[in-house]
RNA sequence: GGGCGUUUAGCUCAGUUGGUUAGAGCGCUACCCUUACAAGGUAGAAGUCACUGGUUCGAGUCCAGUAACGCCCACCA
């Protein structure tokens, strides 16, 4: 069999993904008896969206958990999905047809948007998909779900109705956060910060029937027009005898109150009078809400000022504030104007401020559902990893702040309301009262009645003639589905098997910075709907960041496609490194370089060019364009894809893996038989095979402790202690030991090399299984060889078993003999490079062993020993005296001399010597001095005290050795 | 302003309940195309564990404070 010299992942790739995929491996199958269903829930992405590396680490380790638990033998479910992402999708769509055809949404009406959006979606969804199967990721493909699905939206419906019906859902005036670009609300969490410089403009306010006035600051004058009264400490002596007088507005001349508010006010801060807006500021409206102050709305829906502002009537308002302005410096209501720097709320999606804004809303009351959330935690039927994350759970949770659960938007789920007028109860109970799935309840302010259902596509007008009704137009929040999404994407409220089967869902893996937009919202519904948590561990891994520290995020332009790193370095190297860095504590920096794809320079992605669509190589000059570039301007320049070094470890690694696999292959045929450790175990047992030599010996306790450690890692959500621990094995052990002591028995014929090939082809075939969860297009492919050489037939090892162990495959002493044989080795190879000793050179080495045991080990390790010293003669004597001058290594219970042919030059041997001599000397002494003070002998624990008395001895012996040395060298 | 986290080798990061002479990969130095692998091998150099105190027989690890950085939440008329 060929076999490449390296491993090329797309050799590979598509062929196995596709195999696994029609073999039905990805859906679930019957779990092995006693084994638990497991079952997780991909974190679903924005559908039209593209995955960065920060998607890559996520679902990485929800693949690692995916794979381990089908080779475990669970019935296993990874149920894959996209979400609508209400604002975020239409936003991108509108922004798309605006740019190409002039025209906004309110020119295309509803209907067609939202004909528009899918068409969108179909177009781009499929990128995510292709992007998950780039990765490898082994989801349940036949029952993909979308948020917008029947399934979901049947659940939508459900869950609303049971609020309705349970008077969790209200309708209320609130003042919102109003993108008046996109005309909607958004979320409190979907508004950024900005700093802003601005001014503070004071302003007067003269008091009615006086010569006083009261000086104002405000960052907003055009608000002015919205102000109900002035505000001030009520305990302030400057102002306290004006309260319950009022002012007079300047320009419109309306009287307003002044009010006392010891809330809003704070007195140190700027004159200590503050002009209260209830409608446009937050705590201005709790402060109108505190003092019965009207609320007057002084804009448009498009950010307009409305007629309230008199002749500025109909400008935007951020355009009418300098003019307002001037006409208050006109008319000498300004006082002074100084430079202030501000926060400023931006709408994440539209980039525009925000405006403060009063209107209806829909709200979900919080407070038993945050209470139960909150109970899942306290009580541990949920499990945050690592659980210092249950604490942002449990503080957000704790403000049990009303759920704003509607959205000015056409993208998304419409709000299962009609407004119904003209009809009375008795009508709608005569229509719908024996119905489960409608529920009304009377809105007396607005003379109407509010009718709620869960059927689809209903239509109340048909039942009621009679009545004017009308559907309400917003749709929900994007989160209210996402928060159903553990039971609604497996068919809730339906009862079904699947359901049954896999909720609650086993763990939620996923970032910590949706913990409280999404986490905490889905236990709440969980609870809600089916009395249950919906996962029993959130696992919260790390972040991406790129080279400047900054989150990975594909608004920032920072994202990297996986898809490029897949290009360059493949699936698995990609994965690897991704579990490698997925540690619990640092947040991970990955820099980023873009590489020219005419000359392969590589230059680093900056703030300034992360977003260009075309850059100009360095090195080249040549054009070439990015992933912002259209398809066309990639095909014409050249795609510069982004690379980073720190996927070279895992293409490194894999492609260890490989050659080490095409070693064994090379050395392995068809009567090779494949064992599990269990069953090799038997074989010895029963001598089938002849016995394990000491490498083999050492290395099958070596795996089997891996298998252990790794088992628990994964367990554990310990990824990067997966990674380290399989990346060491194969490398320091598998590959630079074991394999290497192995080669003479190999190249050897008879029994003894049938039993190497046994152990060989076990220990590679464990590995591989071991490695599967992380690596799995590599580790299909070389099973495949190995099924091949080995002329065996059996399933892919993505539906293997996980391996087990045998246990005690030799004793300590014997292993300990090992790894002094490998200390020597490494000593003796030592004191070849100080002595310039060249690679293809022989030497002579002289092993002295304190004991008789070990100089028989030795002597039955004396072809290894040789070999891997590179030696000519080797002497193995307990008995031996050197004669004159030799460099020497001393190690635990054994010496090993370097006879040099030519002249030594003691001068500098004896200065190595003394330099080891004065080393350990001192670390002798310190552990004297440690275990000479009362103190600690006296606390300390036993074992610490026999650890350090263990050390000192070996100090001591190795400090005995250096000084006969020392003084032979004298001598000499 | 509140909370959470981070600071360990030139870079990116590990370091389990306090008990080693503090580790890895990349990079660096020297020598090697040795028939699995140069994406490799062998041998090396490189750290005042951010700073200041404290607890302790013993601190990279625990406590307090300081500084810098990152994230989340709240909010500045």
């Amino acid at each position: 069999m060929e076999i490449a010299s390296q491993y090329n992942p797309k050799d590979h790739e598509k062929a196995i993904y596709a195999s696994w995929e029609e073999s039905g491996s990805f859906s679930p199958r019957e779990g092995k008896p006693g084994k638990e269903p497991y079952c997780i829930m991909m974190p679903p992405p924005n559908v039209t969206g593209a995955l960065h590396l920060g998607h890559a680490i996520n679902n990485t380790l929800q693949d690692i958990q995916i794979r381990y638990h089908r080779m475990l033998g669970c019935k296993t479910l990874w149920q894959p999905g996209t979400d609508h992402a209400g604002i975020a999708t239409q936003a991108v769509v509108e922004k798309n047809i605006f740019e190409k055809e002039g025209k906004t949404r309110h020119d295309l009406g509803r209907e067609e948007l939202v004909k528009r959006i899918w068409q969108w979606k179909e177009q781009y969804g499929g990128r995510i998909l292709r992007q998950l199967r780039a990765m490898g990721c082994s989801c349940d493909w036949d029952n993909l779900r979308f948020t917008l699905d029947p399934v979901c939206a049947k659940a939508v419906r459900t869950t609303f109705l049971s609020m309705f019906k349970a008077g969790l859902i209200y309708r209320g005036k609130r003042l919102v956060n109003w993108d008046v670009k996109l005309q909607t609300s958004v979320s409190d969490d979907e508004v950024v910060y900005e700093t802003v410089k601005s001014s503070l403009w004071h302003l007067k306010y003269q008091v009615e029937g006086s010569d006083e006035y009261l000086e104002v600051a405000t960052t907003r004058p055009e608000t002015f027009f919205g102000d109900t009264a002035v505000a001030v400490h009520p305990e302030d002596e400057r102002y306290k005898h004006l309260i319950g007088k009022n002012v007079i507005l300047p320009l419109v001349k309306r009287a307003i109150p002044i009010i006392g508010d010891a809330l809003l006010v704070d007195r140190e801060f700027g004159t200590g009078c503050v002009k209260v807006t209830p409608a446009h500021d937050p705590n201005d409206y709790l402060c109108g809400k505190r003092n019965k102050l009207p609320e007057i709305n002084i804009l448009n829906p498009d950010g307009t000022l409305n007629e309230v502002a008199g002749q500025f009537a109909g400008m935007d308002r951020l355009k009418a504030r300098p003019l307002i302005v001037k006409a208050l410096e006109e008319s000498g209501d300004l006082i002074k104007t100084e430079a202030y720097t501000t926060q400023v709320g931006h709408s994440d999606r539209s980039k525009t401020p925000i405006e403060p804004y009063l209107s209806d809303q829909w709200f979900v009351v919080m407070a038993d559902m945050a209470e139960a959330a909150m109970e899942a935690v306290r009580s541990g039927k949920i499990k945050f990893h690592p659980a210092r994350f249950a604490k942002s759970y449990l503080d957000w949770l704790s403000e049990k702040r009303d759920w704003p659960i509607s959205r000015q938007l056409w993208w998304g789920h419409r709000i299962p309301i009609w407004y119904v007028k003209g009809v009375g109860e008795d009508e709608l109970k005569a229509c719908f009262g024996d119905c489960g799935e409608v529920s009304w309840r009377r809105d007396e302010e607005n003379g109407q009645w509010l009718l709620c259902s869960s059927i689809e596509n209903f239509k109340p007008e048909e039942k009621l003639p009679q009545a004017e009704v009308r559907q309400e137009e917003d749709v929900l929040d994007t989160w209210f589905s996402s928060a159903l999404w553990p039971h609604s994407t497996l068919g809730w409220p339906d009862k079904n098997e699947r359901f049954e089967t896999f909720y609650p869902n086993s763990v939620l893996i996923t970032n910590r910075d949706i913990i409280s937009l999404w986490v905490a919202r889905m236990v709440m519904t969980a609870h809600f709907n089916t009395h249950n948590v919906p996962f029993r561990d959130v696992m919260i891994h790390v972040t991406i960041l790129d080279g400047m520290g900054k989150r990975m995020s594909k608004s920032k332009g920072n994202g990297v496609d996986p898809e490029d790193i897949i290009a360059q370095y493949g699936a698995d190297a990609l994965r690897f490194s991704m579990t490698q860095m997925s540690s619990d504590t640092q947040d991970m920096r990955v820099p980023v370089q873009y590489k020219c794809p005419h000359c392969e320079t590589l230059f680093p992605q900056t703030e300034k060019n992360m977003k260009a669509e075309t850059l100009v190589c360095p090195s080249c000059k040549k054009n070439m364009a990015t992933r912002w570039a259209s398809e066309e301007t990639q095909k014409k320049e050249g795609l510069a894809l982004l690379t980073s070094a720190k996927f070279e470890i895992g293409r490194n690694f894999g492609n260890k893996i490989w050659n080490a696999s095409r070693f064994a292959m090379q050395n392995l045929d068809a009567s090779t038989p494949l064992y599990t450790l269990k069953e090799l175990k038997a074989a010895l047992e029963k001598g089938e095979i002849s016995p394990l030599n000491a490498d083999e010996e050492w290395i099958i306790t070596r795996l089997e402790q891996t298998v252990s450690e790794v088992t628990a890692a994964i367990e554990g959500y310990r990824y990067h202690e997966y990674a380290n621990k399989m990346y060491d094995f194969m490398w320091n052990e598998f590959c630079d030991w074991y394999l290497e002591a192995i080669k003479p028995v190999l190249r050897t014929e008879g029994e003894k090399k049938a039993g190497s090939q046994a152990v060989l082809a076990t220990v590679l075939e464990t590995a591989l299984r071991l490695l599967h969860p992380m690596m799995p297009f590599e580790t299909e492919a070389i099973y495949a060889n190995l099924l091949a050489i080995t002329g065996k037939k059996r399933p892919m090892l993505i539906v293997s078993d996980w391996p087990e162990t045998a246990g005690n495959w030799c004793d300590e002493k014997r292993l300990a003999y090992v790894m002094r044989k490998y200390e020597l080795i490494s000593l003796g190879r030592s004191m070849r490079s100080a002595f310039s000793i060249g690679p293809g050179q022989k030497a002579s080495f002289v092993l002295r062993p304190e004991n008789a045991e070990l100089e028989s080990f030795l002597e039955g390790e004396r072809e290894t020993l040789t070999r891997f010293l590179t030696a000519g003669e080797l002497t193995i004597s307990c008995g031996f005296k050197p004669e004159g001058a030799m460099p020497c290594q001393v190690a635990p219970e054994v010496a090993i001399y370097l006879k040099l042919d030519g002249s030594v030059d003691i001068a500098a041997e004896r200065k190595k010597v003394e330099k080891q001599l004065a080393e350990v000397t001192s670390y002798a002494a310190s552990l004297e001095k440690k275990l000479g003070n009362e103190s600690f002998t006296a606390h300390a624990p036993a074992e610490v005290i026999e650890k350090e008395k263990n050390k000192l001895a070996e100090a001591n012996e190795k400090l005995a050795k250096l000084r006969d040395l020392f003084a032979m060298l004298k001598e000499a």
